[in-house]
DNA sequence: ACAGGATCCTGGGGGC
DNA sequence: TGCCCCCAGGATCCTG
């Protein structure tokens, strides 16, 4: 479930691998793209260079030579990840896919990046051009980082909806890059119910909000680099992945601030984790005595 | 306009 | 052991 630390620790172990390399040969898997990328792609990527890789709420961009952008999103399943060139996709754990493949690298390299996603809820768009790539930005209205969230911007957007808090945070629109684990992981750091409208939050309870969303992406994005790296070294997302969040998929388990078992309830249409103690209201209790 | 729901997709887990 | 059912989720489209 690629949210933005994820995102980000993907980002930033394929910059060094991916830099300066030229696409050297492209190549598609078997199965198409539930969104195709674009009408000639194989011959508009090769031989491009990818001069950036950076993040965009939880869109991979690849800044290409000549004005192209290759922008990924992971969906739910999806792997960017760079292996030595030729070796088979089925000895690729968790297993073997056969999915899209883009194989840059050049020679000296002898490496391929491949895209494969399991459940195409991916995604992989070619934008010719800065200005296309933002306006495809601007028509999804995707919102601010959350790490340079206007304040002023954040209160508003609260005041402004009735949706519950959970589903604000869900948005993109609001906040770029959280997704069902961190806005559950945010709500527990800031002490707040998940279902109260946005629009009965205090001005101080928004702000709150705000850093804990923060906090809680830092946290993550600090703790999950060495996992995620084995990750994208392709030996999966497991281990130790669970043990960082306090409340996501710990229903009946005891709140690890109060002891209370973790419930669950559905809001948004998305599972919604939480402390019935810690998280009586959106108006947050007293500031959580910080813990390391 | 806004909010909530359905939709896509498929591996995995639970239940029997 | 095996099979079936349903669940998980991000973005997008649809409905009320």
């Amino acid at each position: 479930v690629p949210e933005l630390p994820e995102v980000e620790t993907v980002v930033r172990d394929l910059r060094p691998l991916l830099v300066g390399r030229r696409l050297a040969a492209v190549r598609r898997g078997d199965k198409a793209l539930r969104r195709p990328w674009c009408a000639d792609w194989e011959a508009l990527l090769r031989g491009r260079v990818i001069q950036a890789v950076r993040r965009r709420g939880k869109w991979i961009v690849l800044d290409l030579s000549g004005d192209l952008h290759l922008v990924v999103h992971l969906g739910m399943t999806g792997q960017l990840i760079v292996t030595d060139a030729g070796e088979p996709l089925g000895d690729l754990p968790p297993r073997a896919f056969d999915r899209e493949e883009v194989a840059p690298g050049g020679k000296a390299a002898a490496r391929q990046l491949r895209f494969r996603d399991v459940r195409r809820f991916g995604s992989a768009t070619l934008f010719e051009g800065t200005a296309q790539l933002g306006e495809f930005f601007r028509a999804a209205g995707l919102g601010p980082e959350p790490f340079t969230l206007d304040p002023v911007w954040w209160r508003r957007r609260l005041k402004a909806t009735r949706r519950c808090l959970k589903a604000v945070l869900l948005d993109q629109r609001v906040v770029a890059g959280v997704g069902n684990i961190y806005a559950d992981e945010a709500l527990f750091e800031a002490q707040m119910h998940p279902a109260p409208p946005g629009n009965t939050l205090p001005s101080a309870a928004a702000n709150q909000l705000g850093m804990a969303i923060v906090t809680v992406l830092n946290r993550a994005t600090r703790k999950r680099g060495p996992t995620i790296r084995n990750y994208v070294g392709g030996s999966g997302l497991r281990g130790g992945y669970q043990e960082e969040f306090r409340v996501y998929g710990r229903t009946g388990q005891p709140c690890l601030r109060c002891g209370t078992p973790i419930e669950r309830l559905r809001l948004a249409g998305r599972s919604t984790h939480y402390c019935p103690s810690c998280q009586r209201s959106a108006v947050s209790g007293q500031p959580k005595a910080d813990r390391r």
